[in-house]
RNA sequence: GCUCGGGUGGCGAAAUGGUAGACGCGCUGGUCUUAGGAACCAGUUCCGAAAGGAUUGAGAGUUCGAGUCUCUCCUCGAGCACCA
């Protein structure tokens, strides 16, 4: 009898002892593999389901490298600035510097109960000074590069956490945390400059990542190549606007202008009349949340500016209207193209500018020049018509001779715009690092010298967010000296926001202790990038997307050799419980700790793992736990019995060679299932020893106590984890006897069961006895395909 | 609306264009047992007594052969959402 909890016990010991799991950081003999995953921020609720969900699979993953014989670098360190830690010490009323080394301590303890191989003793953790002295030292990089400035701008401001957030923070109008509606306030807040990087950060050459995730950020970094032209204005020929559009070819159709009610200038293409009126429009746009314009959807509105811009192709005087629906991004203004753009049509229509024509027709044979009703089917590509001289081509052609002539003319040119805006990294909010700045009343902004970093995160008793940082109700921290004059400095009091932290923490992984550096180049370059990186679909316009930026920054400054971080990146999937995400607040969270306790981790942990692909993950049930204990149970019989395996040869070098394949392609589920197949069949009469053997070394990834008490059982004293992942014998895995599947017609209609090398006359004649009374008529086609089937058309 | 994924037994799921449903749960029957929710053996896609027939969300197509490839549609999930 196989004694789960005893075995694992002795064996997380063990490891933890002989330091299994520790990597030769300085000098790897093998061939390195930096195996990690998203490190998880201590918040004071248990591990659940999910934390198992994702550190399973990673272990089994960097356990089997390891048995492939590379050297695992497998860390683990914690995100414990940030949110999560803060709102957990608000709620307990506990310092979060006290939860979060409470926190840390429990969850290890949890984490080492699951049987990794994660090394924890780097304790690498973003909110100690040892760590955050670098997180400050990047920031005054990036300041240095005029990668991090500070500026006023209209930003996203969370009612709910009291803070201000990225883009990629707010959802649907809402914060990404807290679901409060976010609303616009006006702020001077430092950013770092990301944009810099759009064109870089859309290269993913080499990258083995999710095809969706890519595709994810390419959209969020949204490239669009278009035309900025500017538009002279009838009422005042010295003054211009300037549009853009990625459809410069359909300007022959263009009928009004729109500008966004932000645009700074507005004013200026305003006539005395209207102002009154575009005043009380620009008003109640101003009070309009994110979230009601969504509400609105695509009912649009706008008023008449009083002012034309002159079509500068067909010398015709627009109207140009303010109208919420135009961003104020790039320009801030756009052409209105009501034939081929479906909001210009929507536009157009509430405001009654009338016969839209088409511009690009399709085939060119057939169009309408006036659109009553938009459809997209006008939006092709296509043949130029109602276009003066370039009527006739073809419009991709006709938009780039257009746009060199543009160019050429001196009114406009070809622009590449990105959507991705600045990353807003201030935060006032409490537990964060601090941003290592000082305003000085002669220096202005003065950056804290590297050689007094870390800026000490102060102690604060009233840590409650309020709006403006609690840091700043600390005087002796907030009262500095100028470090450049020595005169009176105010510190600035924001923190960083938590996705700076995480943005460069597996690079310290390797070098965690170095007190000098962040790390040091050799170290780091030995090690990265990251081989694989498994972690949670959501980051992939945050985490994801910043770390790679970070990453870039630190490779054109020389800090790292690596252009990119995660060569190989996975998501696991998530874990629902009766279809909902499993959270606290819906009191749906399954504990892993029952069943480990009744069962041990290993059949928790592939219990998780047979439930499907990793990747997809799925909804939970405890209805099944009992097939993988009783797998294992058997497993352990088949063990124990010695036979002398001759029957079972094949099977396990099949096995062997299933196993293998699935985990190479990370369908852990699979390879469980063969394994099972191998026991059934095995488990009554047992194996020898050699077979013993082959098999225990690959079920190890998947549960590695057990794979350890076997070993020792068959007389080993070294770890399992030293040894090396079988081979199976290809002779074993040709089958000498094929059953052939026999098809009339396509209709399987008998097997026969035939020699390998079976030739294709005997194999037909022998497959026409066996289905002779379906072989009706004339036979039409005869089909032998060695290996797979015989088909016969009649 | 746009971009990705999915849709296969009662359930979780397998299937390089080649015998659909491996493996597991559950269920049915049996063996062993004072008893068993333990262990083992057999069965289990659906309809049908059987012969046989049907079957991978719906429909069409390519093919000797389609869960797999192509098109149209339905549906569920994820992400983005007026970026011109």
């Amino acid at each position: 009898m196989y004694e789960a909890t005893k075995s694992e016990a002795k064996w997380q010991k063990k490891w933890r002892e002989s330091g299994i799991y520790k990597a030769d950081l300085k000098n790897p003999v093998k061939p390195k593999y930096y195996n990690v995953t998203m490190f998880p921020y201590p918040s004071g609720d248990k591990l659940h389901v999910g934390h198992w969900y994702n550190y399973a699979p990673v272990d089994s993953w960097g356990r089997y490298m390891k048995l492939k014989g590379f050297e695992v670098f497998q860390p683990m360190g914690f995100d414990s600035f940030g949110l999560p830690a803060e709102n957990y010490a608000i709620k307990t009323g506990v310092h979060p510097a006290e939860t979060t080394r409470a926190n840390i301590e429990k969850m290890k303890e949890q984490i080492r109960a699951i049987g990794g191989m994660f090394d924890l003793d780097l304790n690498l953790e973003t909110s100690s000074p040892e760590y955050y002295k670098w997180t400050q030292w990047l920031f005054l990089q990036l300041y240095k590069k005029g990668l991090a400035y500070r500026r006023e701008a209209p930003v996203n401001w969370c009612p709910g956490c009291m803070t201000v957030l990225a883009n990629e923070q707010v959802q649907e109008g809402k914060c990404e945390r807290c679901k409060s509606e976010v609303v616009q306030k006006k702020l001077r807040q430092w950013f770092f400059k990301i944009t810099d990087y759009s064109e870089k950060l859309l290269d993913y050459d080499g990258l083995d990542w999710p095809e969706k995730t890519i595709a994810m950020q390419k959209h969020w970094i949204g490239k669009s190549e278009g035309v900025e032209a500017d538009f002279r204005i009838s009422e005042d020929q010295s003054k211009k606007i300037r549009i853009f559009t990625t459809r410069f070819d359909t300007i022959y159709g263009t009928n009004f202008v729109a500008i966004a009610p932000e645009h700074p200038k507005l004013f200026d293409y305003v006539s005395d009349s209207e102002r009154a009126v575009v005043e009380k429009y620009v008003e109640a746009s101003k009070k309009k949340s994110e979230l009601e314009r969504q509400m609105e959807g695509k009912q649009k509105t706008g008023v008449k500016t009083g002012m034309h811009a002159i079509n500068p192709m067909n010398g015709e005087a627009m109207p140009i209207y303010v109208a919420d629906f135009v961003l104020m991004y790039g320009t801030g203004s756009v052409m209105g193209t009501p034939a081929h753009d479906e909001r210009d049509f929507q536009f157009a229509k509430v405001m009654k500018i009338l016969a839209p024509q088409v511009i690009v027709a399709k085939d060119g044979d057939k169009y309408e020049d006036d659109v009553a009703e938009w459809s997209d089917t006008l939006h092709d590509d296509g043949i130029m018509v109602n276009s003066g001289p370039y009527t006739g081509m073809k419009n991709r052609e006709a938009l780039e001779k257009m746009a060199s002539e543009m160019e050429i003319a001196g009114w406009g040119k070809k622009i590449v715009n990105y959507r991705l805006r600045d990353w807003l990294i201030s935060r006032q909010r409490y537990w964060g690092a601090p941003i290592p700045i000082i305003y000085c009343e002669k220096c202005g902004e003065v950056p804290v010298p590297e050689k007094d970093l870390p800026v000490v995160h102060p102690h604060v008793k009233d840590y409650v967010p309020k709006g403006t940082s609690p840091l700043a109700t600390v005087e002796e921290f907030v009262n500095v000296a100028c470090p450049k004059c020595g005169g009176a400095g105010k510190r600035e009091v924001d923190t960083m926001d938590t996705f700076v932290c995480s943005s460069w923490y597996f690079l310290r992984y390797p070098d965690a202790g170095n007190s000098a550096a962040a790390w040091d180049k050799k170290i780091v370059d030995k090690w990265m990038p990251v081989d694989m990186y498994i972690g949670g679909a959501e980051h992939a316009c945050m985490h994801l997307l910043y770390a790679r930026f970070i990453h870039k920054v630190m490779n054109d400054l020389g800090f790292v050799g690596s252009a990119e971080p995660f060569k190989r990146l996975v998501h696991q999937g998530t874990v629902t419980k009766d279809g909902a995400k499993m959270s606290k607040s819906k009191g749906n969270v399954v504990s892993p700790d029952e069943f480990v306790e009744k069962y041990g981790s290993d059949v928790f942990r592939m219990y998780l793992m047979f439930m499907g692909p990793f990747t997809e993950g799925g909804d939970w049930s405890d209805r099944g736990i009992t097939g993988i204990a009783r797998f294992v149970d058997r497993f352990w019989r088949c063990m124990e019995l010695e036979s002398d395996g001759a029957e079972f040869e094949v099977k396990v070098h099949q096995t062997v060679a299933r196993v293998t394949e699935s985990i190479e392609k990370m369908n852990f589920n699979t390879a469980i299932s063969a394994l099972m197949e191998l026991t059934n069949a095995a488990f009554a009469k047992g194996l020898n020893k050699r077979q013993k053997e082959m098999i225990s070394i690959v079920l190890a990834p998947l549960a590695p106590h057990l794979a350890e008490e076997v070993w020792e059982s068959l007389g080993h004293g070294e770890s399992i984890f030293t040894k090396s992942w079988p081979k199976a014998d290809p002779k074993f895995l040709v089958k000498d006897v094929i059953t052939y599947g026999i098809q009339v017609n396509g209709k399987l209609r008998g097997t026969v069961d035939l020699g390998k090398d079976v030739e294709k006359e005997e194999a037909l004649a022998a497959a026409r006895v066996v289905v002779a009374k379906y072989l009706t008529g004339e036979a039409k086609k005869e089909i032998f395909v060695a290996g797979k089937i015989i088909g016969f058309v009649v």
